[in-house]
DNA sequence: AATATTAATCGTATTCATACGATATAACCA
DNA sequence: TGGTTATATCGTATGAATACGATTAATATT
């Protein structure tokens, strides 16, 4: 019992239940705005930022790096994380379409 | 150790995690796309097309309804799901306002 | 070379999510 | 009333996520 069975889904569901499970702690979404901020996206300043553990934070942004959502460089002893906007746009966009073609095949006032 | 620590971020970070966290599964999407193609929103027709047991769809059902993003309506012996449109296109403005925010506030290009 | 700084990884504990079968509940039909 | 149908809930097993301290690795600094 609870062998995952997310494989059986289509794979534009799985990638978009991929990008969102990415988003799905607010941790992250803290992670996104701070590297936004900032002109330099030094990985020490997020720990000081945020109410969490230098290991935990190293653990979310390889969370984000595997989903796409960030690009990481070494940089010296310190490493350099920023947005990757492309695939960020990409799954904006594709969730907006998601949402719109639900609207559009909803033809019925329901319930 | 490993007590969660969601409740120090901001209520705005905590909502949209949650939201993200509904859809962070495929059964969770193709369940919506199921409610949205159907004229009728019979929670039996989920059953039939979707690769889960039906203890778990409703699970899956409970959680879509737990986060707003869907209405449930108890209709004789069955029940009658819908989206709700409402609280669905909050978030997906609330998703898409966070991703112009964050680009806005990007200054620079980084790495 | 010795030490400090920065971040990743490892080990591990705890909590949450996913999945199913079995059972309960509630309405409808004979 | 007895049985059928439809769905929710319970119990439970397993797997994944979250969090931290300790350690490692790799570059700087002295």
């Amino acid at each position: 019992m609870a062998t995952p069975k997310k494989e059986e889904f289509s794979k534009k569901e799985q990638d978009l239940a991929a990008f969102a499970k990415a988003l799905a702690h607010p941790a992250r979404i803290a992670i996104l705005k701070v590297l936004a901020q900032r002109n330099e996206c030094i990985c020490g300043e997020i720990v000081e930022v945020l109410p969490l553990a230098q290991s935990t934070i190293s653990q979310h942004l390889k969370e984000l790096k595997t989903a796409g959502l960030i690009d990481g460089a070494i940089d010296g002893p310190r490493s350099c994380y920023c947005i990757n906007w492309k695939a960020f746009e990409k799954f904006n966009t594709e969730f907006s379409s998601l949402f719109n073609k639900l609207k559009d095949q909803n033809t019925k006032a329901c319930c």
